[in-house]
DNA sequence: GTCTATAATCAGATAGAC
DNA sequence: GTCTATCTGATTATAGAC
């Protein structure tokens, strides 16, 4: 159980390099010998644990998904029944930043190199996150029902553009005046109520 | 002069071939190869024209800023001085997607590609368009001051959020039941009412 | 101006010692 | 399990004929 242990162990050390080179590089710019660097080894050694850069990279991709999904899916339903179709899509909208934004390399890779894959490999990721997709439609077309969203937009339409906007944080955020939940409230905020809603009141 | 325009005519095909081999493929994945087989020669005869292939991206980056700005700033200028700050934005977020749905393959090369360039060309691309972020957040900004846009939102977030959204129809956009009008207009309302915003009355 | 070599470089992958 | 040494293949870029 020591040896197993340490196996995985490595293997952890060199998805977390994987996962951080991707996010900040992207694709092409990760190379494997930078990904063994920050693992503590040289690049050949990466091939003992993982078959190719693909399969590697595939990894990244799917914990990136698996990860994301479950801790907003997880927060939304910790809701509980009562909560609103809007509330919930409220919640999943602040979840998605603040987990990005709290630095999860995983989520953040998925990001930056989704574009890139190749043709294959982006349909098994597709594919893997699909789930997710779901989530989120179920999500919106509940609040478009529920009579507290707009009928007039599309479902799908409001979707791609709602998640472009949310993954994109991670790409230009830096922390300073505004944290991760400021961010996250500013993005709920502008997608559910819109840039030209007035403030309420204030003196 | 019949040189010259050929000449010119040459370059052109070889910067369209780049532009959208760019947009489709990402910049690792834009091979000389063929984008000389785009322009209807091998890839040694593009060295005739440009220098190198970094020089090559940076013209399709600059000719993508130039041509999206102006189209934008032209429509929202257009507008004359009567126009609200809040007509104004509507009419840069209607223009900005309807410019990159109508296929021009160097702005949507922009978008695609950005992230990837290599530091020091990212920097003189990204002076390039600063000038076009600041005419973004003038018109933000505006609108905030003007009363017609919620000032508890902060400007820079709102400019990167939005920015992030229009510029990722271009990867997701596949001619259907929605057109680029139709998508550009879905945009602006939910950017400016939200999505929570109910629909006026109807039966 | 475009071509046919071909050089130079670099990254992913393999072989085999330890 | 990790290393050194090496192979392979792809791609940018150059040299020089036409």
């Amino acid at each position: 159980m020591n040896r197993m242990a340490n196996a995985e162990n490595t293997r952890k050390r060199i998805l977390d390099s994987a996962a951080a080179i991707l996010r900040h590089k992207g694709l092409a710019g990760a190379k494997l010998s930078e990904i063994a660097e920050g693992a503590g080894m040289l690049a050949p050694s990466i091939y003992h644990h993982f078959g190719s850069k693909d399969i590697l990279v595939e990894k990244v991709m799917m914990e990136g998904i698996y990860n994301n999904s479950h801790h907003i899916v997880a927060r939304v339903e910790r809701l509980g029944p009562s909560a609103t179709p809007l509330v919930r899509l409220r919640t999943a909208i602040i979840s998605h930043i603040e987990f990005l934004l709290s630095g999860d390399d995983y989520s953040s890779a998925v990001a930056r190199v989704f574009d890139d894959l190749p043709e294959e490999m982006r349909r098994r990721v597709l594919a893997a996150y699909s789930s997710f997709d779901n989530y989120w439609r179920d999500l919106i077309v509940a609040a478009q029902a529920d009579g507290s969203a707009s009928k007039s937009l599309d479902a799908t339409v409001v979707r791609k553009f709602l998640i472009a906007m949310l993954d994109s944080c991670s790409s230009w955020y830096r922390p300073g005046k505004l944290g991760p939940s400021e961010i996250a409230e500013q993005a709920a905020s502008l997608l559910l109520d819109g840039f030209a809603s007035i403030d309420s009141e204030k003196t």
